[in-house]
RNA sequence: GCGCGAUUAGCUCAGUGGUAGAGCGCUUGCUUCACACGCAAGAAGUCGCAGGUUCGAACCCUGCAUCGCGCACCA
């Protein structure tokens, strides 16, 4: 066995580890295991993403589940891929284009520009997959998947037949959320409303009947005043009663338009006079369908005016036309005034620029199985973690609204529609519609559909269609599904509908068509200042950054041991050195044991010859075990790290290596094996449990330390056992009596060290202390307390009379002097009477709550005795520390 | 407007009815034979505010404030 090095090189072990488990096929499942299934598929990252500190926390929350399932002895799946993310890399590849070429895609043409995407794609794609693997994600690669493999654009096409064979997919003409710069359609969940300061203008429309009257509409768009068809007042509003039906003139492109009443206007906005534009606002365009009224569009797809009849703002930019058409209007006297005003635009997600609300053909899906999609949340067929997102999740589908799935890009999957233009009887043209999976029997005379498929009408298929027929038996549904909760709608809704909805080979029961039944929703990563972690602030660290900084256990560790469960993160590259240092102290713990000779975990310690520091180590051990399990249950991924955190360094470390020194370095051959035996078990013990939270560290410290080669299954701690608890045998008074003892002696020896501190003695020099023991003392633990205290002397004298000033502890055990060469009589009354005063509040606390006739009689019985117990302790350590005090007068 | 979170030490956060906790930072002392990515000791908090329930509230209830998020509105 190799000597350890002195300080452990992630950035050499992480690599060479995670070669070898790929290379040994550790990842792979077996749809013919007959160990019980745990899968988890991931949430695909973009194709040409690269890795953030977001995939970092969800994929090692993912991890961690899959590495504790492969060790309790589950067959493990975690399927991997990846997402042609449509919007998101189209917008990519026409920048780099824009860049390299300065050329558009329609410079280009479609099957050209498609073939550069793909080209995109086979170079920059992937990388992402390279990053996972840094961070030591156990995915089975060989079943990695991506939403434009060859069957699964099938699938999705499919899919996307069936629910048009069922009615629920439709073409129609509606008002739709259109992003002027990636001119294309987008869903109502990809629209982000922002707060936008800029005006309300208040625009004069002239009467037609009575020139000389003017009505004033208050408006935060005049550029889209040609598009005006009505204006609109409440029909109860008293000033405008009389106008209802009259004719208003339109101030720019001069028509006459109607005065037509709705009850959706608000009299206390503005004026209370809508002017009503059907083409370029939601709420006008159903105005418009109440009142009959004609729809005039006058911006281009790129959101410029088109409006010929106005030639001054023909051609202009939204914006530019906004400001233009306020100065057209009051130079003609038509603008009564302009006020600051603060409204929510709509943005595009995507392109962060407003989106406008535009007609247009468009395909739709009606949502199928939005009742059982909630029933299923709500009978917790499937749970949320943390639970209240049921909420939010419940909110959106009893308000579902139809979903716009065609996006006017090329990157994507083609909607499988064909049209046949066709001469009718009247001489109009109609269009006839032919939807299937394979082209129409004679694809000459028709026209494919040039829209593609909005790419989570892919996603939502993802927890089945990346299974074939074997593994979807053996993993269908998943066990959990780890994401964001900024995808809720987006991806985890629409999933559990397509799971309830069409996943292949439905069964009746409705548990065996759900997608997983577990959802973990994870924080958003923050910056210290709160603000959202973004490309365009610059406040993402490179996650490779930090693992070469760190190493991928240190960032896995750190980043777990910061993420309360259903909380954002503030992220502090502290926490992340943090985790590093934790690697180097369980480094430099094995290595201590290491040099005292080879390990041994096949031999159980006997529980005979147990110190009891030994017991008192074993029995937190099983405490951390319970207490991980908890924390597990409930995905509290914090907690478990801050459980191991604990034990390990504070328990084990600390208390239990430090105490054990005595016996290591002692003569006495049995009680040193005997404490060996117990440091072997606890580092076998916890470097499992570890694993799945530091896997590369761990399975490099149970290879050097021996573990593997002792019987463990493949010589990996991957799929070693789950760790049992210790003293399985022991009476459970001889450990608490050990626990009892230890905890007396501890404390003591924080006494000591603090008299030390207090009396100015430096922490390595070796000192005198005196015991004056309070009961019974067993010899063999003075050694111990000594070599705690760094104590060059601790006598035990039961008649020790203290001369004047020598400091005094009280302890457990008794007490405790610390001998100096010259006792300071003057600062150790002043230690004294502080001492004397703390306890003396103390007291009073408590005699205050016993002195309480309510709480005596009321309060739990324990409680009670816990507080007259703590009486009497206080009131005797006040008795010793006065007697002490006197004694130096 | 509706809903969901948060508010505890300088910072980041645990704690969910019975003596306020951790890590970082800070102060002091230490290169003591696993570890200075370390060891030891210490200072530091009217637990957002106001009511209520209770013998007892950081914790339960009500209201308010501030911050964040979502939905709706957004002329």
């Amino acid at each position: 066995m190799a000597e350890l090095p002195k300080t452990y090189d992630p950035t050499a072990v992480e690599p060479k580890w995670y070669a070898h488990w790929e290379e040994a096929g550790y990842f792979r499942a077996d749809a013919h295991s007959a160990k019980p299934p745990y899968s988890i598929v991931i949430p695909p990252p973009n194709i040409t993403g690269i890795l953030t500190m977001g995939h970092v926390l969800n994929n090692t929350i993912q991890d961690i589940l899959a590495r504790r399932a492969r060790m309790l002895g589950f067959e493990v799946l975690w399927l991997p891929g990846t997402d042609h993310a449509g919007v998101g890399t189209q917008t990519a590849v026409e920048k780099y284009l824009r860049q390299t070429e300065n050329k558009t895609r329609h410079d280009l043409g479609r099957d050209e520009f498609l073939r550069r995407v793909v080209d995109w794609q086979d170079k920059h794609g992937g990388i992402i997959i390279k990053q996972l693997k840094r961070l030591g994600c156990s995915c089975d690669w060989s079943r990695q998947r991506y939403t434009f493999d060859d069957d699964y654009v099938r699938a999705v096409e499919g899919v996307f037949v069936d629910l048009y064979q069922k009615g629920y997919v439709y073409r129609g003409r509606r008002m739709i959320n259109w992003d002027p710069a990636a001119q294309t359609a987008l869903s109502d969940e990809e629209v982000i409303s922002q707060p936008q300061k800029g005006k309300l203008y208040y625009v004069r429309y002239q009467l037609v009947d009575e020139p000389d009257r003017f009505l004033e509409v208050a408006t935060t768009r005049p550029e889209t005043i040609m598009a005006d068809t009505a204006v609109a007042v409440h029909p109860n509003d008293p000033r405008y009663q009389g106008l209802i039906g009259k004719q208003v003139w339109r101030p720019l492109a001069r028509e006459p338009l109607p005065i037509v009443a709705d009850a959706v206007i608000d009299p206390k906005f503005g004026t209370g006079v809508l002017k009503v534009t059907p083409a370029h606002d939601t709420v006008d365009f159903e105005i418009g369908v109440r009142h009959s009224l004609p729809v005039i569009d006058v911006l281009h797809a790129d959101a410029r005016i088109n409006c010929p009849a106005t030639p001054e703002l023909d051609g202009l930019d939204r914006f530019v036309a906004r400001q233009k058409a306020a100065e057209l209007l009051g130079a003609a006297g038509l603008l009564a005034k302009e006020e600051p005003h603060e409204n929510n635009v709509g943005f595009s997600q995507r392109s962060e620029v407003p989106i406008e609300p535009r007609l247009s053909e468009q395909w739709f899906l009606r949502y199928p199985k939005t009742k059982e999609a909630l029933d299923v949340v709500r009978a917790h067929l499937i749970r949320f973690f943390p639970q209240h997102w049921e909420k939010v999740y419940a909110q959106w589908l009893e308000n579902i609204r139809d979903w716009c799935i065609s996006r006017q890009i090329w990157w994507g999957h083609r909607i499988p529609a064909w049209y046949r233009k066709q001469k009718s009887d009247d001489g109009d043209p109609k269009s006839e519609i032919y939807v299937g999976i394979e082209p129409p029997p004679d694809p000459g005379n028709w026209e494919q559909d040039g829209d593609t498929l909005d790419t989570w009408f892919s996603s939502w298929l993802w927890a089945f269609e990346t299974m074939d027929r074997e593994t979807r038996e053996k993993f269908y549904p998943t066990a959990a599904l780890v994401t964001g909760p900024d995808i809720i709608f987006f991806w985890v809704a629409r999933m559990i509908i397509a799971g309830l909805e069409f996943k292949p080979g439905k069964s009746d029961r409705i548990e065996d068509n759900i997608p997983f039944r577990d959802v973990f929703f994870t924080g958003l990563i923050r910056d210290k200042q709160g603000r959202k972690m973004s490309k365009s602030l610059g406040n993402s660290p490179d996650p490779l950054d930090l693992i070469a900084k760190y190493g991928a256990d240190g960032l896995r560790f750190g980043l777990m041991r910061i993420a309360p469960i259903g909380q954002d993160i503030a992220f502090d590259e502290k926490q992340i050195e943090e985790g590093r240092n934790f690697a180097t102290k369980l480094w430099n713990a094995a290595r201590f044991r290491q040099m005292h000779g080879p390990s041994d975990a096949t031999v159980q310690p006997d529980e005979a010859a147990l110190s009891i520091y030994s017991i008192e180590v074993l029995s937190r051990f099983n405490e951390m075990l319970a207490a991980t399990e908890t924390a597990y249950q409930e995905y509290k991924f914090n907690e478990v790290a801050q459980h191991l955190y604990d034990f390990f360094w504070g328990d084990y470390c600390d208390w239990f290596v430090e105490a054990a020194k005595t016996d290591i370095f002692s003569e006495d051959d049995v009680r040193k094996r005997s404490v060996l035996a117990v440091m072997d078990f606890i580092l076998s013990g916890f470097l499992r449990t570890l694993h799945p939270y530091m896997p590369h560290i761990t399975e490099e410290l149970w290879a050097l330390l021996g573990f593997g080669s002792a019987g463990q299954a493949p010589g990996t701690i991957q799929f070693a056992p789950a760790p049992t608890a210790a003293l399985k045998n022991m009476a459970p008074d001889v450990v608490s009596d050990a626990r009892g003892n230890t905890g007396k002696i501890y404390a003591a020896i924080q006494s000591g060290r603090n008299l030390r501190a207090a009396s100015g003695v430096p922490s390595n020099k070796k000192t005198e202390f005196v015991l004056r023991p309070s009961a019974e003392i067993n010899a063999a633990e003075i050694a111990t307390i000594a070599r705690l205290l760094n104590a060059s002397e601790l006598k035990i004298d039961r008649a020790y009379e203290p001369g004047p000033g020598v400091p005094i502890a009280l302890t457990e055990l008794g007490e405790l002097y610390i001998i100096l060469a010259a006792a300071d009589a003057v600062a150790e009354r002043d230690r004294l009477e502080k001492e004397i005063a703390r306890v003396e509040g103390e007291l009073r606390t408590v005699e205050a709550k016993l002195s309480n006739r309510s709480f005596v009689e009321r309060a739990p019985a324990a409680v009670v005795e816990e507080h007259r117990q703590r009486k009497k302790d206080f009131s005797e350590q006040l008795t010793q520390l006065r007697q002490a005090r006197a004694a130096m007068d």
